[in-house]
DNA sequence: TCCTTGCTTCGACGACTATCGAGACAGAGG
DNA sequence: CCTCTGTCTCGATAGTCGTCGAAGCAAGGA
């Protein structure tokens, strides 16, 4: 249960495409609502789970995958993996006796949008290639 | 005093260009790396304040403009951004009675990059009206 | 020299978090 | 029906974090 909400990142609150964070000062509820995603991001263990499950084929892994890389407790995959999906960052389907978990789309790479507009980035990364 | 290390975030431990998040999946260090800059951004007071400093004309913002935002005391703000210069997304100076602080540049990228490399978020972003 | 202002450090306190073991729930298969 | 396996929830505990007031430094001006 809970709240898988659709979306949860901000696209509601204005975040989405237009407001990255140097360019003008966050408000007081879109500082709320990247921190809370940012605080999700903001421990190893559910970084790595975000990054084992975005990278493995197929887009999603099962959760007996997960429990295996750590030296961590089932109660203890299970719980971080609930602070991710109440962050909007992933999403959870029970087929049959295993649950799979896959990034949520576009999350990403709009988070990324806000730290840093693209066309912004593509020179201050790659600055040898004045493209765009 | 402390460490404002040349490069905190990461780019002596391999994340720097090339290993988006959903690429493959993280190592135990670069988590742990990166883990340290979200959880310094994993709040709404410090993305606030990240925002402001990036923001601010001539891309640096004294302390006192930034107490004033926040109903919070001197020496609250004045944590908040000690933690943020640990991340290594800013840096401060002292000159005469103010003291300047700035974001560092290029880490917002990076850490953009690793979220979403530049390539795949042109497109991820482009139909993300069409979601939902 | 002393005083004032700006910022940081220190010490403390309440709130939150990561972790665990025990137990509950959901399917699959006998 | 029962049992086994995979996953989640609950309750407890140790540790971390955000906040404050008090005190300390640093710089500029009487």
């Amino acid at each position: 249960m809970s709240k898988q909400a659709p979306g949860v990142l901000s696209l509601d609150s204005g975040i989405e495409c237009c407001s990255p964070l140097v360019a003008e000062p966050l408000s007081g509820s879109q500082a709320g609502e990247l921190a809370r995603v940012f605080k999700a991001m903001g421990d190893p263990v559910r970084l790595r789970l975000l990054s084992l499950i975005a990278s493995h084929a197929g887009g999603e892994a099962c959760v007996c995958d997960l429990t295996d890389v750590f030296d961590l407790s089932g109660p203890t995959i299970s719980h971080h993996l609930k602070v991710l999906r109440e962050a909007g960052l992933i999403a959870g389907e029970r087929r049959g006796t295993w649950v799979y978990y896959r990034v949520l789309p576009d999350v990403l790479g709009q988070l990324a949008d806000v730290l840093a507009p693209t066309s912004v980035r593509r020179q201050s990364t790659t600055k040898a290639k004045a493209t765009q």
